[in-house]
DNA sequence: CGATCAGTCTTTTTT
DNA sequence: AGACTGATCG
């Protein structure tokens, strides 16, 4: 009764709290508890006899929905709040619109297409149009699609866009706007929405449809989302349309973390929502609970050298912390091991376990040389995002078959399938039904049930034959029998458990292991009632099928009892905290991407992504950089991020050496020889070595091959040495080439070419000293 | 028809 | 370096 759910709040957060009318923006600042004022203000909106019907709450992640349910049932003591209209905007209009889809023509269950189907559907219209997939790369079309819908722009509009059109022109890709005409209908066909769908459908749904926006709009009185400053003109639209009655909207962001503009979102949304309605309350929550007071300067620092954002100031009582400990190698490899060192001294020292720590980069490329040292630590991590469970291969073949009994329109499905495991349906008649069902306007499916009547014959005939009926046979099943017995079923039948089950290479084990487990997530998924009572039975797979692809690899696999490091993009990091923070490559032209540097928007967010990264530390903070790298195949040398020359010197403690147990960054310069690294690297294959393949208690890291990939090099000790050392005259040896000497040397410092000469390969060669390798054998 | 191999191309972040 | 494609051979 009493409401001292309260009573842990500061002033703002009970002013949000308790404002429950009219329109609410809350400023929420990096680590101010807004997770916490959110759920209590739901809970105290229940409380004050709202309906959770009539609440909708729209989030970010799967995660963070779930998350917050759990915390506003702990605060009211029932199960109501399983009552609410809670998840991403995905994730909650995909529902909506398997009540409404129908009245579009779509199938109440549907099939969601990932951004994987979706760039094969624009890969099979670009080739059927006969248009080069060179130039037409199937991923930029795809993303310029993808934006259009993001902006409510559909295929007419857009072809008749004087911009757009200027944009494709200058592209020499005319025939976007063609493609994207096309695409959609393809997937009408499919019976099929991709991600943008659900939203540019959604809003459709509302305008076209007054009833249904009347219906919502009644329904919805209380309106909350979560993270605006990343929300789209799509979503923009939506929630102006739905909150239009009532106007008890409430979002909550903050400017200073919009780091999804590539994706759509706009920042103008959170700029500009004090305009959208009258009479705007506006409150900030400003105390940070996360960080130290070290790490927070820094991160206000940093933030400050943006222009335009929304006045606030983030202030902490934590103590003062540790300075920010700014560590330079001299190649990628090298910071994997300080890294790891550090971890592994910081264990041991300060006893910090596993789970306090978290690796954070740029890009997901990055990942490789840290988990190789941690791997040689032995320390247990696991990597979070990149391919999610659901995006493997084995699980998507899986999938497939589900999908194509759900869907027998999902032409996407049906054509991974029709020849896994093989079954004398090759190309070339995949080809001809595809010709079939274009010309005819029925579908591929359609094709393959009346084969006969399209001239196939014998052993062709046949094995297209028998695939329909195996298929069909799974469909009448499913009027019997639950999603997981179907499963089961495909698994039996089509031979796929036991061809994996035979395979006894580690890499066929684990596909073994995760179609186990995707059995298992499909049989917990039948024994489990959803949120508002809705019987499973026949809908239940299409229901699974559409679920399972809006989860992502942070949302289902954060268990927080498995004590590993962490490692992620700084994307994924959005709300999460970690003890101990190392935030690596702090390079120019990775971090900020070179792709970034072009325009003041875009540097602005990558400085925006820093602050993010900076601010998910609560006690330490590490940043690395490193002198050169390994990207594509080629040795950069990277100056260190502008950044880095943003924040203060009297923050930062340059003197940490890593991990103590040895210095590995021999700070780079003149010297010739010099590396602590250089030997234990590469122990020769023959060597006795040590640990060569620790970490048997791994927990099961996805499906990574090759742990300890050593190059076939004509000598053992091969080592690519700095261009920078490199004179006429040394003797050198080169991986491919073999020995040769130095002749001549040519070009700017920073791109030296050196012309070789090479007795066994050829004679003389202009070697690019950055993008070769070569090491020094005499100087 | 299907598996293997060499040659080509990429080059950010993800619901 | 790694993924993907196209060509070649069984």
């Amino acid at each position: 009764m009493s409401a001292n759910y309260l009573d842990g709040l500061n002033d703002r957060q009970r002013e949000a709290v308790l404002t429950l009318q009219g329109p609410l923006m809350i400023i929420a600042g990096a680590g101010s508890g807004k997770t916490k004022v959110l759920t209590t203000r739901i809970a105290h909106l229940m409380r004050n006899g709202v309906d959770a019907f009539n609440i909708l709450s729209l989030t970010f992640t799967n995660k963070a929905a779930k998350e917050m349910k759990e915390r506003v049932e702990k605060i009211l003591g029932s199960n109501e709040a399983r009552n609410l209209y809670i998840g991403t905007f995905h994730s909650v209009f995909a529902r909506l619109l398997r009540a409404d889809a129908p009245k579009m023509g779509y199938p109440s269950d549907f099939t969601i297409y990932d951004a994987d189907d979706a760039k094969s559907v624009v890969k099979t219209i670009i080739n059927e149009l006969n248009l080069d997939d060179k130039h037409y790369k199937p991923n930029l079309v795809y993303n310029r699609i993808s934006a259009a819908k993001n902006s409510l722009i559909g295929p007419e509009a857009y072809q008749v866009d004087y911009y757009l059109q200027q944009e494709d022109q200058r592209a020499s890709r005319p025939l976007t706007g063609k493609i994207y005409d096309m695409y959609v209908k393809r997937c009408y066909k499919n019976g099929a929405m991709d991600f943008d769908d659900l939203l540019f459908k959604m809003y459709q749904l509302l305008k076209g449809f007054p009833d249904v926006l009347a219906k919502y709009q009644h329904k919805f009185k209380y309106i909350m989302i979560d993270e605006y400053q990343d929300t789209n003109p799509a979503q923009y639209e939506i929630v102006k349309l739905l909150g239009a009655v009532h106007e008890n909207i409430c979002v909550v962001g903050d400017d200073a973390q919009s780091i999804y503009s590539f994706r759509g979102a706009t920042i103008q949304n959170i700029l500009q929502f004090e305009k959208d309605y009258d009479d705007v309350k506006v409150v900030k929550l400003e105390q940070n609970y996360r960080s130290t007071k070290s790490i927070l300067h820094v991160a206000n620092e940093v933030i400050s050298k943006n222009k335009g954002q929304i006045e606030k100031n983030l202030w902490t009582d934590n103590v003062e912390g540790d300075k920010i400990k700014l560590v330079r190698t001299n190649t990628d490899n090298e910071e994997g091991k300080m890294v790891a060192d550090s971890i592994a001294e910081l264990k041991l020292r300060n006893h910090f376990a596993n789970r306090d720590f978290c690796i954070l980069y740029r890009t997901n490329a990055q990942s490789r040389s840290f988990e190789e040292s941690l791997r040689r630590q032995a320390i247990p991590y696991r990597i979070f995002g990149g391919l999610s469970f659901y995006q493997r291969k084995e699980i998507k073949d899986f999938i497939a078959y589900l999908r194509i009994i759900a869907n027998s329109r999902d032409e996407e499905a049906l054509k991974r399938i029709i020849n896994y495991p093989v079954r004398g349906i090759g190309k070339t008649t995949i080809e001809k039904v595809s010709i079939f069902a274009n010309d005819q306007n029925i579908t591929f499916w359609e094709v393959l049930e009346r084969a006969n009547e399209f001239g196939f014959k014998g052993g062709t005939l046949e094995a297209i034959a028998n695939f329909v009926i195996m298929i069909q046979s799974f469909r009448v099943m499913l009027d019997k029998h639950n999603a997981y017995e179907v499963a089961v079923q495909v698994g039996k039948s089509t031979g796929i458990v036991k061809e994996l089950f035979n395979d006894k290479t580690t890499e066929g084990l684990a596909r073994y292991e995760n179609v186990q487990e995707l059995l298992n997530s499909i049989k917990e998924f039948t024994e489990t009632p959803t949120e508002d009572g809705e019987l499973l039975d026949d809908k239940s797979l299409g229901i699974y099928l559409q679920q399972i692809t809006l989860l992502t690899d942070a949302d289902n696999t954060n268990d927080e009892n498995s004590d590993v490091v962490k490692l992620m993009t700084i994307h994924a990091s959005k709300g999460l905290e970690f003890p101990v923070v190392f935030n690596v490559g702090l390079e120019e032209g990775l971090f900020p991407s070179g792709l970034s540097i072009n325009s003041r928007e875009e540097l602005e967010e990558e400085r925006r992504l820093f602050y993010v990264a900076v601010t998910r530390a609560k006690s330490r903070l590490f940043i690395t950089y490193a002198n050169s790298r390994y990207r594509f195949g080629q040795l950069q040398q990277n100056e260190p991020s502008r950044f880095l020359e943003e924040i203060p010197e009297k923050y930062l403690d340059r003197s940490y050496a890593g991990g103590g147990l040895r210095n590995s960054a021999s700070m780079g310069g003149g010297g010739g020889a010099s590396w602590g690294t250089m030997f234990d690297k590469r122990k020769a294959p023959g060597a006795p070595a040590g640990p060569s393949r620790p970490a048997q208690q791994e927990p099961r890291p996805r499906v990574i091959s090759s742990p300890a990939a050593t190059n076939h090099t004509p000598s053992a000790n091969f080592t690519a040495d700095d261009p920078a050392n490199m004179e006429v005259g040394m003797d050198v040896e080169h991986q491919k080439f073999g020995f040769g000497k130095i002749t001549s040397m040519e070009g700017a410092p920073n791109n030296r070419i050196a012309t070789v000469m090479f007795p066994k390969a050829g004679g003389e060669k202009k070697i690019m000293l950055n993008y070769a390798k070569l090491m020094i054998v005499r100087q």
